[in-house]
RNA sequence: GGCGAGGUAGCUCAGCUGGUUAGAGCGACGGACUCAUAAUCCGUAGGUCGUGGGUUCGAGUCCCACUCUCGCUACCA
């Protein structure tokens, strides 16, 4: 019976980059679909960028663009990453679409006349500078507590006390510096409790693991909490129907990605969304999700479904975080890695393969060790599987023109066996238990390897016996075809390979039920290249900030520029490239010698409503200090701090000079035009 | 502080409802082979299963205490 499956991984926030962590949770559940589509199944992976929030809204405020363009941005950024990891979803969609919107109004609408959303006022820090209420994050000051300065609005990370922002001391907007005020405003709530029992079934339904359930059950111990889902205007986000200013929150609209991203698949391809997500719906549907987001995705998600007018998922599949080498990554380590980063020097397969390995069905944090990483992938599919193809197609190429056995020979019953070992392995993918699978397959491997040992078709060759020699090789090529079929939902890059080499339509499981019999294949040529690991080196060296990389160079951040001998203008760069570039107008408020260094001056700068910033610049040769204090000039002012044997460098003062630098004195610092000041925005 | 997960060979991990000399892969070491991307095959070494108690004829496997690690959380979704 064909199943119809839906299937989708959490939406990654449009605000940043796609690291290896988001793709434990996308190769996992790209795995399990193309699993599912070789079954053949009826099996859609659905996914999209949430796109919302003040997060966004600020960022793109401070890129100088407006919140669509940074989304659209960040949206081929994720896609282009997530393809060449070979995601294969059915459709890639954004939060940010009308589809979304439609479907978080008919949710609304559906939960306001059914009574389940609630008016409250609320009090909130409220920043009269930037007209906007304040979330949390974007509060500072000092913690009532314990006094540490400069603490986040709702919890202070040195006495790791928590209060609300209109507790703190000396609060101030994290954007413009000015204090705020309190204000009230009417919010609403959806009304979670009213889901109680219904919330507690689904529970109880099989849907989610056994730890998440207990986990649940010590939500509904504690007490269902109504859910704030409004926002105040500024807000990148939709509008709520009926009233003015009033956005949804981010997380209202953001699991509704899902719908919208089906609905958009849907329309393009005259497939039914109603069969998936109306009530009645026959369809399964599936949530890969991080334990981080367990709560959204099966308290309130649920229960948007089921006051919503849609039905509900079959299952949440939760899944742990990454660490790296055993430790939580971290970027002065270098294991804050990308996926750029890694794309730029390793093969996605070898990760693909690696994380199969280490997946489970429970909700276990995944450890990605960096040697075991490189003898793992090396060992398993370089020198396993790879090698049964590359130490047999060749016997075939040169001596049988590439034909395999017109009959499959005799094989001990070795093809049977690896046929009937599909099943189980079946099984343990579907139970996601994808390092049960790789085990289960690995040792196939170590049997094929053992039968090309023990029948050791160079000794054939050399003797003549041809007949042998080729259902010796024909065998090997089999299993390997079969071995290749099991992998091929966790490397389809090199079943595609693998593939062409054998000349086959496809890997879908049930097709190597049957062996292969006088197939003629192509030419064999390397399959896939070993793990080297100096590229493990320089991935790492690459994910480090910058300061850690270097040796303390005094001229470091001072406007220097790389004297290439061929002067030419740079590569092109689009406007909102050129947007990431924070330029600001500042005051020179102080400028002094540095002791031991010879190039470099210490100014403080005035950067009006960034605040006061230290920036060491190499521009001492051309400029006395006390001819540089009270003038104004340019900075970079979102420029990574660097640290120095000196202090921290806060960004960098632009200067021209001339791109052979050898007068070190022609060195000329930007101004502004007289009536600019300090903190305006260059643009 | 609360909650959860976990501490099994150098590394990554299996060990179901307690039962023969505790396993696998990788790594190390020795050998074989040479078709193959120094791959493969055979063999060896190596663990008092975090510590201490207890239940039992018998415990890595159950109970208690302690200890260490990791994660989440601390009125927040």
């Amino acid at each position: 019976m064909i199943r119809r499956i839906l299937v989708t991984s959490a939406l990654p926030y449009a605000n940043g980059s796609i690291h290896l962590g988001h793709l434990v949770e996308t190769i996992q559940t790209d795995i399990w679909v193309r699993f599912h589509k070789a079954q053949g199944h009826e099996c859609r992976y659905f996914c999209a960028d949430d796109t919302h929030g003040t997060p966004i809204m600020i960022r793109a405020r401070n890129e100088g663009i407006a919140p669509e363009l940074l989304v659209a941005r960040m949206h081929e950024e994720h896609l282009a990453d997530f393809r060449d990891f070979h995601i294969g979803f059915d459709n890639y969609y954004t939060t940010h679409s009308a589809e979304n919107r439609h479907f978080a109004e008919e949710i609304y609408l559906n939960l306001l006349q059914g009574g389940h959303i609630a008016v409250e006022t609320v009090h909130q820090a409220y920043c009269d500078h930037d007209a906007m209420f304040l979330p949390d994050r974007f509060i500072r000051g000092t913690c009532p507590k314990c006094g540490a300065a400069d603490q986040y609005g709702d919890s202070c990370e040195h006495c790791s006390a928590t209060y609300s922002p209109l507790d703190l001391k000396d609060s101030y907007c994290a954007l413009c510096r000015e204090h705020p005020v309190t204000r009230s405003s009417e919010h609403f709530f959806f009304q979670l409790s009213h889901f109680e029992t219904f919330l507690k079934d689904w529970t109880r339904s099989g849907a989610l693991q056994s730890e998440m359930a207990n986990k649940l059950e010590e939500w509904y111990a504690s007490g269902l909490k109504n859910w704030d889902i409004s926002r105040d205007g500024p807000y990148f986000g939709f509008e709520i129907p009926g009233q003015s200013n009033k956005y949804f929150y981010v997380w209202l609209d953001a699991p509704i990605g899902y719908m919208a991203s089906t609905l958009h698949y849907c329309n393009q391809t005259g497939i039914s969304f109603d069969e998936y997500w109306r009530p009645g719906s026959q369809a399964e549907v599936y949530h890969f999700i991080g334990k981080d987001i367990l709560y959204f995705h099966t308290l309130f998600w649920p229960a948007m479904l089921k006051g919503g007018g849609f039905r509900t998922p079959t299952s949440v599949f939760v899944h742990g975080f990454l660490t790296v080498n055993g430790q939580k990554m971290s970027k002065s380590r270098g294991t804050f890695i990308n996926a750029r980063t890694y794309l730029d020097h390793l093969d996605p397969e070898y990760l693909r393969y690696y994380y199969a390995c280490k997946l489970t069905a429970r909700v276990e944090d995944l450890d990605l060790n960096l040697d075991d990483f490189v003898h793992r992938v090396n060992a398993d599919i370089v020198g396993k599987v790879v090698n049964l193809a590359s130490r047999t197609a060749g016997f075939i190429q040169k001596s049988f023109a590439g034909q395999l056995c017109e009959v499959y020979p005799e094989d001990g019953g070795l093809y049977a066996s690896f046929v009937q070992a599909g099943n189980e392995i079946a099984q343990h993918y579907e139970e996601r238990e994808f390092a049960k699978a790789m085990r289960a397959i690995m040792a196939l491997a170590d049997q094929a390897n053992r039968f090309i040992e023990e029948n050791a078709p160079w000794n054939l060759a050399k003797q003549g016996d041809l007949t042998k020699l080729h259902q010796v090789c024909s065998v090997a090529l089999n299993l390997f075809r079969v071995l290749m079929t099991y992998l091929a939902p966790v490397l389809p890059q090199l079943a595609e390979k693998t593939r062409h080499l054998l000349n086959l339509n496809d890997l879908h499981w049930a097709s190597c039920q049957q062996p292969l019999n006088g197939t003629t294949i192509q030419p064999f040529s390397h399959l896939m290249a070993r793990v080297d690991a100096k590229r493990i080196e320089a991935m790492l060296s690459a994910s480090r900030p910058l300061e850690e990389n270097s040796t303390p160079q005094p001229a470091a951040p001072a406007p220097v520029p790389a004297p290439s001998s061929a002067e030419s203008a740079s590569a092109t760069i689009q406007l909102d490239q050129f947007a990431q570039v924070d330029l600001r107008v500042a005051r020179i408020r102080q400028a002094e010698l540095v002791e031991g260094a010879d190039k470099l001056l210490k100014l403080t700068l005035d950067v009006g409503s960034l605040g006061t910033r230290t920036v060491f610049a190499g521009i001492r040769a051309a400029y006395q200090p006390e001819a540089l204090v009270g003038r104004l000039t340019v900075v970079v002012a979102n420029l990574a701090a660097r640290k120095m044997k000196f202090g921290l460098s806060q960004g960098m003062v632009l200067a021209a000079s001339h791109p052979d630098a050898t007068d070190k004195t022609a060195l000329f610092l930007l101004s502004p035009d007289a009536g600019a000041e300090p903190g305006m925005r260059i643009q």
